[in-house]
Order: C-alpha cells, then sequence, then structure tokens
DNA sequence: GGCTGTGAAAGGCTTCACAGCT
DNA sequence: AGCTGTGAAGCCTTTCACAGCC
C-alpha cells in the first residue's frame, strides 16, 4: 500500500482501531455517491460491496462508531455520511499547506478531492525564487522565507511535503517548529519527528516495486523455482541499478530540478 | 498508508508475508543510500533506524528470505541490495504504461523513482486527441484507440491509471483485456477485476482524511468529548459538503477537465 | 423474513527474548 | 562479546455465525 504510519505505535484513539479508520474513507466516498442519487438507505451487503469490503468487516467497522443502522432494513445514508464524517474530523476546515511546488506539488494543488472534503489548501511554497507569485491552482507561489509566518497566522495543522528527498526534512522540522501536527509526505524519506506529530507516506515507487513482485511471481508459476542464491555475478549485476536508484531517490519525487534546495 | 490491495486474499507467495514485502522497498531503498556511500556491512538496528522499522521486524522480515546476514557482524549491503531486487523481480525490465495524462498523469510521468528501477515509462496515454503527439516526459502521448496495440506489442503487464473516476473502470477493463495483470489505480474509484489481476491503489485524499481524524482527536484532548449522536441540524449541515465531495470524485484525481472521456 | 450488531474463533503481524553462530 | 535467526507470546484484524430487533 501507498501507505504507512511512522508515529503513534499503541494509542487506539477512542477506541476505534486504526484499520478502521483507514476504511472509513473509503465508506464515506461510497455513501456519498448514494446521496447523489438520493438513495435513502442502503445495506451493509449493497455498501460493502461498492467499498470493495465485505460485509462483515464494514458491519464491524461501524459497530465501533455506535449503533447507527436499523435491522432488518439497513442504513440512513445521510446520517451515515454525517457520523463518518463528524468522526474523521470532516465537519471542520482544515487548513493545508503545500511545500515544493514542482510537478507532484502542482498536481496535489490542482487535486479536487482535497478542497471538497474541508481541507482548504492554505498556501504553496516553493524554495525557487523564481516561482514566488506565480499562480498555481489559482494561488500565487510563496517563498520558503515565509513558511513559518504562514503557519502561524493561518493556523495551519496540516502540511504537505512534496520537495526532493533531500530537502524533505529540513522542510519538516521547520512545519513541525511552526506548529504542524500532521504531515503527508511525498518525499521518498524516512521523517523523523517528535512525539505527537504524525506523518504519513505515500510513495509512488513502492507501489510498483509491490506489483512487481505479485507480477513477477505469477510469470514463474510454471518454472521449477528459481532456487537457492544465484551467487554469480551479483554485485555487476546490480551495481548500475543501485547507483540509479539512488541516483532518483537524491532528486526527489519529481524526477526534474529541484524545487526546494536545502536551506 | 495510501495503500491497499483489492485481490489476492490468502495467497501468500513463497510464503513471504504481505506486510514482509510491503517493506522491502524501504529496506532497499535504505540499503541503496548505504551502497553508496560505500557501507560495505549494516546491522540490524542500523538498517532498520535507516528504514524507519524496529530491528526485531527487520531481522524476522529477512529471515524469510533466506539466511543472508552474518551472526555477531551483520549484513553485506551489496549482496542484500541484489537479493532484495531479485525477490522483488526488479533485475528485470518492467515496461509499463500510464493512462490519462492530466496534472498527475504528467507527474507521474516525470517521476524519477520509475524509470530508475527497472520500471521503464512504454507509453503516455490520453483520450483528448488534442494531447497527441504532445511530448511529456520527452515521451508523444499517444490516444486511447491504439491501447491495445501498445500493450501488446510492449508486452506490457503493469498499467498505471491516472484518469478521471468515471474513466477508470473503462479504462482497466481495456488495460486487462489486452493483458494488463497489474494495476496502480490513482482514480477515486473502486476497480472491479477479474481473479489473477492485481490492483492497487493510492488515494492522495484518504490519506489526508486519515491524518484529520488524528489531528481532531490531538485538538480534542481536553474538551470532555464530545458525546452522543448531535442530532440537530445533521442533514443541513452536511449536504452542501456531500454534494462538493461528490461533484469532486467525478471529476477525478486531476481536479480539472477530463483528461479521458468515457467511450 | 431480513438485516444489524457482536461474541467467539481463526489468522496474521509484531514484539520479545534468547539460542546459536562468528 | 556481538549480532543474527527464530520459536513463543501477545496483540490486532478479519471472518464466522447467530442472537436480537424490526
Amino acid at each position: 500500500m501507498a501507505t504507512g504510519r511512522t508515529h503513534r505505535p499503541a494509542t487506539r484513539s477512542r477506541g476505534i482501531p486504526e484499520a478502521t479508520v483507514a476504511r472509513l474513507p473509503l465508506y464515506l466516498r461510497a455513501l456519498t455517491a448514494l446521496s447523489e442519487r438520493s438513495v435513502p438507505t442502503v445495506s451493509s451487503e449493497e455498501l460493502a460491496a461498492a467499498a470493495g469490503v465485505n460485509s462483515a468487516k464494514l458491519r464491524k467497522d461501524f459497530s465501533y462508531l455506535g449503533s447507527y443502522g436499523t435491522r432488518g432494513v439497513g442504513y440512513d445514508v445521510e446520517y451515515l455520511v454525517y457520523q463518518i464524517s463528524r468522526e474523521l474530523g470532516l465537519t471542520q476546515d482544515w487548513p493545508v499547506v503545500i511545500v515544493g511546488i514542482g510537478n507532484l506539488g502542482a498536481a496535489l494543488a490542482n487535486y479536487g478531492g482535497f478542497a471538497s472534503r474541508g481541507f482548504r489548501v492554505a498556501a504553496l511554497i516553493d524554495a525557487d525564487p523564481a516561482m514566488a507569485g506565480k499562480p498555481v491552482a489559482g494561488i500565487a507561489v510563496q517563498h520558503t522565507d515565509e513558511l513559518e509566518h504562514i503557519i502561524e497566522s493561518n493556523g495551519v495543522s496540516i502540511g504537505v511535503i512534496a520537495t526532493p528527498a533531500g530537502a524533505a526534512q529540513q522542510v519538516c522540522d521547520r512545519l513541525v517548529a511552526a506548529g504542524v501536527t500532521s504531515i503527508l509526505n511525498f518525499a521518498p524519506t524516512v521523517l523523523t519527528v517528535p512525539d505527537g506529530v504524525d506523518v504519513r507516506k505515500v510513495d509512488l515507487s513502492i507501489e510498483l516495486q509491490i506489483l512487481a513482485f505479485h507480477e513477477q511471481r505469477k510469470a514463474g508459476e510454471e518454472t521449477p523455482e528459481a532456487g537457492a542464491p544465484a551467487t554469480s555475478g551479483r554485485a555487476a549485476a546490480v551495481a548500475a541499478a543501485a547507483e540509479a536508484a539512488a541516483a532518483a531517490d537524491r532528486k526527489g519525487p519529481d524526477g526534474d530540478v529541484p524545487a526546494v534546495m536545502p536551506a
């Protein structure tokens, strides 16, 4: 999965399991589609199919929120939409900043799914002085120097990092120092944060690598089995690839010119 | 986790747990960085720190691959890089196609992390005739009509979907019919695929929603507890937000003009 | 009759702690 | 002495199956 936490190990908030929290947005999306089509109620079976999970899991998940269904009938769509939104904290407005306005940062700024669900892009920040003032997705890009000021004056608690890997930790430190307590990290680096700060990461290349693993397995289903370590020309075989990968990691989420330079 | 499987339930390939597979790319990245700095060996403790996991987990993970370490010493960096690369299937070349060249598709095409690890962008495909022939990341965009031909003549088995949600299932069906067996889906939809096809999804807005959940929890740590369902004006309160969210979902990963139209 | 809500069972993942090798 | 490899324990998640309510 494109995903994963970095912190907050045992603290299961208000008794809702982390696995359940991760599925609530899925249910919310499916319910929203039903709501749009003015469907008044839905059964666990139907909703589960729409969300791509099985119905027992869905019912168990909902049971952590409370008893919001009616036996023999199903769930009231509008009511559930509200309950899940409230549980996820989407009934309030969350200002977010996006740091690193390269290809990916721009795509994120343009991403409609943010703006809709209570996430308001409060600012776009980039280290390139040439970017400053340029409008991206209708918002003028601001320089990294303004970072602390932007965070504080907008009360931003969620930051998105879309810088090259080399700049990510420094940006992260500055965000945290300025008051950000949740970070969505697109840079291919492990971020170190103090206690109480949540980090989630999205790593595009990791997802592909996981697919490749399964793909390889499918292809090799008839061949007798790869066998023990083929210790032959291993070092040579991998040297070039390793170097290329390392170089790409240094460059960051966008494969081109760094959008944020180390301060 | 920006992430999640959709299929393949019990089939634990060659005995390597799914959770372990998901971490191998992380280890590989950390090892690649060490390899670059010509570090010859590394202990489980050091490597675990670099990858952001704990050392017991890392040792357990590696134990599924074989006994590649040396007691009292640690792991040979180059050797491990090779073993993990091989296990993930990265020693071979994987041609991938990206369908839907909007903001996000373009960002993906430019993403350096793909090209490096054995993933070669074989083609960029978009439904907009005006895009055809335009170069993105040095590759000329091709029209959707060519999809089947491209897949077959390049032997593509991995496809990336970055279209609006409304087009994703149709694109998926065509990819699968043409021979693709692994799909990375950025569109905010549940894809239905036949047995034997793997789907992984990356959903940008879901990650933010999960962060919002924890963020809300932090903020409300002193307040007495939200209490039972605030059944007051719920329907009205949520109607506008729900509509906005639904509209955004229809539009797709990029918040602007659809890049691929339903056929 | 139909569908939710949930104890209980099963399975998977993580952590512990130490035997075993260098 | 140091560090890996791994059984065993503990925890979390999923699935089952049915009691309980409409």
